[in-house]
DNA sequence: AACAAATGGTTTGATGTCCAAGTAGTTTTC
DNA sequence: GAAAACTACTTGGACATCAAACCATTTGTT
């Protein structure tokens, strides 16, 4: 499975050798890409077996964590930063397994909720089980690893918009 | 563009709350799938005046760096760690754009190499300076983090077998 | 030689993402 | 109160990715 190279530092001694520009900046962006592509194959191999992908299982459990277990679509892919067109997908096929319903909503027509079942919140625990056992495919890596990248990478996220960098 | 919050506190918050396990690799392993989908949509956005998306481009810079401008198909998806049938379809859409073409290698018939043309080293050298401009998605940040979002996931990457971990 | 196994690519089908356009339903404005 | 503007969601099109099936060419075995 390993290679006889880092392909990240392969990648940077190429740029380097060529001339171009922002070598750091490139090689922080292929790591992360990287990265997000090693994470998103294992998490999506742990999750199969509970008939979700990782777009499905965050949608399932953002819904799982509110109040009364609905959300319009919108605010949907607000919290999870997706398209609205990729939430009519995930929730398409969530109700076509029955663990999300839609509904109307009372008193705005336009607005439809999607709403978590029963079925839902046990597939979405038994699913976050199976998670936390692989460790969200950072198995492997230490505890302080976790703080560490989600620290790096609070900067990117927050020159995004993210959130508001505060003083605290 | 910015929220109340920050998406991924908040979903610490959520998993705390529920009592549900590896809230730290849950928040490390979010924060890199959000990092990733910034980068790639400002990556993309400034490579689609060239034509080209982010794998494309991909696909073109390793050819340039290599001796003769060639490789083989399998070489090229082993590189950039995607399946063949992703490097099929990239190549195809490089040659229809005559940045690439596809060429017989000479002693092993099953074997069918891609090769960047003049025009594909030009669109190549250009697209690499306009990712270089918006410092591949991470403009705003300051040149240490590249180097601390680099080191930070080396640990991930090297657990996948992306490279030896070595003493030096 | 002759047949079986392995290798290199392409094709097809299912997912997922985004954007742009379209359809309702709601609010604003005059 | 009717037209204009806005909001919420769905649909259709373009890409990218992976898995599995399928072909063609080599290589290995007997």
């Amino acid at each position: 499975m390993s290679h006889d190279f880092d392909p990240v530092a392969e990648a940077q001694r190429n740029w380097e050798r060529h001339g171009w520009s922002s070598v750091e900046a490139m090689a922080a962006a292929t790591s992360i890409t990287r990265a997000h592509q090693i994470l998103l194959g294992r998490i999506d191999a742990a999750l199969s077996p509970f008939g979700l992908t990782f777009s499905r299982f965050e949608a399932l459990a953002l819904l799982h964590f509110t109040k009364d277990g609905c959300l319009p679509m919108g605010k949907v892919g607000e919290r999870l930063q997706v398209h609205a067109a990729s939430v009519t997908n995930t929730v398409d096929r969530l109700e076509a397994d029955s663990l999300v319903e839609r509904r109307r909503h009372d008193s705005d027509g336009r607005t439809v909720l999607a709403c978590i079942t029963d079925a839902g919140r046990d597939r979405a625990r038994n699913a976050a089980a199976a998670l936390g056992a692989i460790d969200f495919g950072l198995a492997g890596t230490v505890r302080p690893d976790h703080a560490g990248i989600t620290s790096a990478l609070a900067t990117v996220r927050a020159n995004a918009g993210d959130f508001v960098a505060r003083g605290s």
